[in-house]
DNA sequence: AATGAATGAGCGTTCATTCAT
DNA sequence: TATGAATGAACGCTCATTCAT
């Protein structure tokens, strides 16, 4: 089931056509500073000028600049996990929808936006208990995804296995973003990096729990 | 050889004894206070108040905040660097040092302070170009054990396909650190996650250029 | 017709009758401090706490103290341009024209307002263009009075001739502020010299371009 | 009788060799500043920074600013001082030692130096009672030699005439410095009227008194 | 005679926020 | 729904000055 949280908008705002323009166009300004220059310079009056409007109206609106930025995460959050639903049936075959999602994942990362808006977020995350939740749940909505795939290219595997497997391969892409993201000094590299990776992941997806594995292990 | 780069400290000052406490003590607790707030509560009027001096003598030291930054953060990467130093000669077998080096890293992401220092350090990255080269240099040193250890448990592998493993591997890792870190959500996983995904980049270097891989890669 | 430059306030302020009551009350403090302690120790927070406000909000209106000095010299030396105006027509008579023009000069620089305010004019136009500029400005129209009443007295001198005494002219007044200005050293014999001055003044202007004088500068 | 007064410098510095020339330094130095940059960014620290030494060292020789402000200016307007005694002896014929000793006043206000000085010297004189001593002292040597001269020229003159009329007259051409002087929007025009000043000032002194004038004043 | 070390006040400016209109 | 007006704290930084060494 899905959050009930209603926006951290102030209550009674944004109920006429103009409020709502103005709800909308706020959100907007607000990521693009957000993405263009980072947290720690989005502050309430730069919003306010970039969207046009007065400090006192964009208060109206959102009364602090926690509220506003709460709002502006789970915008950006909520488009990401809307994305993860529309790559859900991307593909009949199980492999070409575990690489589908990947190589989503693994492009968006390389985006400018991206780049900057994900570090931001981890920053966020770790001091903010209510950021962190938000955050979390777009990964489990991404990480489900790959659960499921993951389910049926080797069903043999238990639940927790493919969550761990799960876990592991995303934490593995995002940690590409620094690397190999936007402007990044590796950039060059992403596309080569990206089909190794998604390969040998798909690999491991299938061979986890085979005798092949244990031969491995055996290797040690 | 190591980075020729000065303190970005005022000339002249630490060279009393005092002043040398002063100056340890300055980047002690900025260092301290980076950690547990992150740099967009990093003041200077913090730091100063923190130490127990004046805001007039912090200044002394570090004319600007900026300056104030590069050493903190130079101080604590070249810890990291040393740290590297200390690891390449860890093992004589080749794959216990792979282990070791992984191993190594995998630990301290979880540790409070480098769950908490690493996003900062990337999101100062994004935005300030020197940062981003500083950063670099340290994973670069970190890359560079890698390729020789790669390179002694598969000496088939080219230098380039080597340095594509390395990059990837560590990316990898790094990206744990918002999942498996301290504090958060999938941290009781990490013992667990750390062993396989540990084993499967060891295999995937052993196997990496054997038909096997490009079985794979043709059955795309 | 007149300088087309809008005031240097933040625009959208001084619209409501209390901000414009603000506004006005700016000013006139600054006005009031520079006059009083000079440039040097007119600070925001001075202006900010003699008229009765927070910094944040003289913020408000000027943006930076250059902005509300250039705002303050203005304002000042547009008062000197507008009793310029008024002078224009300040008798039929040519030479009781000219005897009202320099009078005024000569009685206004005994003020204490503007003995000190003029030095600091001068100090401030020598560091900077825009500045000197307006400086520049007050004079021309000082001087383009003088100019049209030496046509008068002596209608045999070039457009160039003119020019030059009313440079001359003025320039020699306003080298008396720091001896007979206010509280200065010579004050006590302001009225007398200022007669000399003047009917001295008045005599070359009749005489230059005759014989007499061509014989003088022969003498050479 | 002249004063007595020692300089500003703490008592018992610059009594070796190496002390007097760091205090000759610093009054050098400072000077150099004081005309570059004006009296308000003359700061202890540039001062320090410019000579070469620890501020710490600078108050060792001027406790406070105000000190070292007023040696500074002492220095000045004693080379100015010295030079008008040159100027004394300068020609056998009186009207050429009026030429020279006006020349001399005239040519110097727009040299860099004397144009950015004098300013800065009369608002500190309109601020501070000590410094307006020094400078009257200085303008009273200068008066003293016009009225020397003056009475060469026109014997005839009482002591007072003689006193107004240096006084207007010197007052007069310092005026001239913030017109024509350096950098100044009328500097091209500087040597004409040098000549129609000087020339006009001296048929002003060969004429007071006579009927002529008296004439002029009863054409009021 | 000179330095490094330190203070504490003050600077211009930005900020989130509040409130009357 | 929106603006202008205002606050007060905080920011980075500079300053004159003091003092131990």
């Amino acid at each position: 089931m899905q959050s009930q949280r209603a926006s951290m908008r102030r209550t009674g705002t944004a109920t006429y056509a103009t409020g709502q323009e103005t709800a909308q166009r706020i959100l907007d300004v607000a990521r693009r500073l957000f993405m263009e220059e980072g947290h720690s310079k989005l502050t309430m009056r730069r919003i306010a000028k970039a969207a046009g409007m007065s400090p006192g109206n964009l208060s109206y609106y959102y009364p602090t600049r926690a509220d506003l930025l709460a709002d502006l995460l789970q915008h950006v959050i909520d488009g990401y996990i809307s994305q993860f639903q529309t790559l859900r049936g991307a593909s009949d075959d199980a492999e070409e929808q575990f690489r589908a999602v990947l190589g989503f994942v693994f492009d968006d990362l390389a985006t400018r936006e991206t780049t900057l808006f994900f570090p931001e977020l981890w920053v966020l995350a770790n001091r903010d208990d209510w950021i962190a939740q938000q955050m979390e749940k777009m990964y489990a909505q991404y990480r489900a995804i790959l659960v499921d795939v993951i389910g049926l290219i080797n069903p043999g595997l238990t639940e927790t296995r493919r969550a761990d497997l799960a876990l592991m391969i995303s934490a593995s892409i995002e940690g590409h973003t620094m690397f190999v993201g936007h402007d990044r000094p590796h950039r060059a590299r992403a596309g080569k990096l990206r089909n190794v990776l998604i390969e040998h992941f798909l690999r491991l997806v299938k061979e986890t729990g085979e005798p092949h594995s244990a031969k491995v292990t055996a290797g040690r």
